[in-house]
DNA sequence: CGAAACTCCTGAGCGC
DNA sequence: TGCGCTCAGGAGTTTC
């Protein structure tokens, strides 16, 4: 499922039912997700109470005294609440149960992950990350300084993690769409007050999706078991064939480094 | 070093 | 109703 938004909504909505609370029990159903799940030292953590609910770039981090949980969902992952009655359906995973509430893990594709550190801002996955677009460390200056730099379409640069965190398929094509930007630009050939508006578009997306509880396409249901409702505000993403909100060109897709990019021709010409 | 192809897994949707 | 094919929001690894 997940960008930037829907793992936010996520710690958004689980951070007041387990936050300061204790991990009372572990159960682990399925440890081969993409990486395996270390049940053993997980249970280490079991009467430790959990002390905070952070986020990384598409990392959910729980924080207990000495170690954190790492969790990640990969394409199809989706953590809820749960209560201590609750039934497993087919591709729930795992639970954390702190106190009376459940934090139920599904992903049917399995390429999510749970992983234990004592330095997670140091673990390899987290090291090299790029700025978080909501912070004031997202600057045109500092996007314009890596498009100069790169050959590659402007789609696939901010979809780099290690550029800027956070922004997949679905909030690419629509920054790019909000910014006038065709995303097979040369991110080379921009200058850099377009970049500035693709800055402000990118900022702008993941805002309103946020505000709005993350997009639900397939599988994403928030934590209390509502799904988002993001999904009927896209102006490109699965249109093609759509008439464009702003000019009614009907919507295209093309494929850049293997992923589906949708975008309106008349408002986002190539340039160069 | 950068860029692109490949990889993990399951399910949905489509044409026949 | 079923089969085979394509595609899916991620991202580390491999290869050139």
């Amino acid at each position: 499922m997940p960008e930037l938004p829907e793992v936010e909504t996520t710690r958004r909505g689980i951070l007041p039912h387990i936050s300061r609370k204790t991990l009372t029990s572990v159960e682990i159903r399925q440890p081969s997700l993409r990486f395996p799940v270390p049940e053993a030292e997980i249970r280490t953590l079991i009467g430790e109470g959990l002390i905070a609910v952070n986020r990384r770039a598409k990392y959910l981090l729980l924080h207990f005294a000495h170690q954190t949980l790492i969790i990640h969902l990969g394409m199809s992952g989706s953590v809820r609440l749960v209560g201590t009655d609750s039934q497993w359906r087919k591709h729930d995973h795992w639970q954390l149960t702190f106190a009376d509430q459940g934090l139920r893990y599904h992903d049917p594709r399995r390429f999510g992950f749970l992983l234990l550190t004592d330095q997670p801002y140091q673990h390899p996955l987290l090291a090299s990350l790029g700025v978080e677009p909501l912070s004031h460390d997202f600057t045109p200056d500092y996007l314009y300084r890596f498009c100069q730099k790169r050959s590659s379409s402007i789609k696939s640069l901010i979809m780099n993690q290690h550029i800027v965190v956070g922004v997949g398929n679905i909030y690419a094509c629509e920054a790019l769409f909000q910014a006038r930007i065709h995303p097979n630009q040369s991110a080379k050939h921009l200058d850099y007050a377009r970049v500035g508006l693709l800055c402000t578009a990118i900022v702008d997306q993941l805002t309103m999706a946020i505000r709005q509880g993350g997009s639900t396409l397939r599988d994403f249901v928030n934590p209390d078991g509502n799904p988002g409702y993001f999904a009927q505000n896209l102006s490109v993403y699965g249109r093609e064939g759509q008439a464009c909100s702003v000019c009614g060109t009907a919507i295209e897709s093309i494929k850049i480094a293997g992923r589906a990019s949708f975008f309106c021709p008349k408002c986002q010409p190539l340039e160069h």
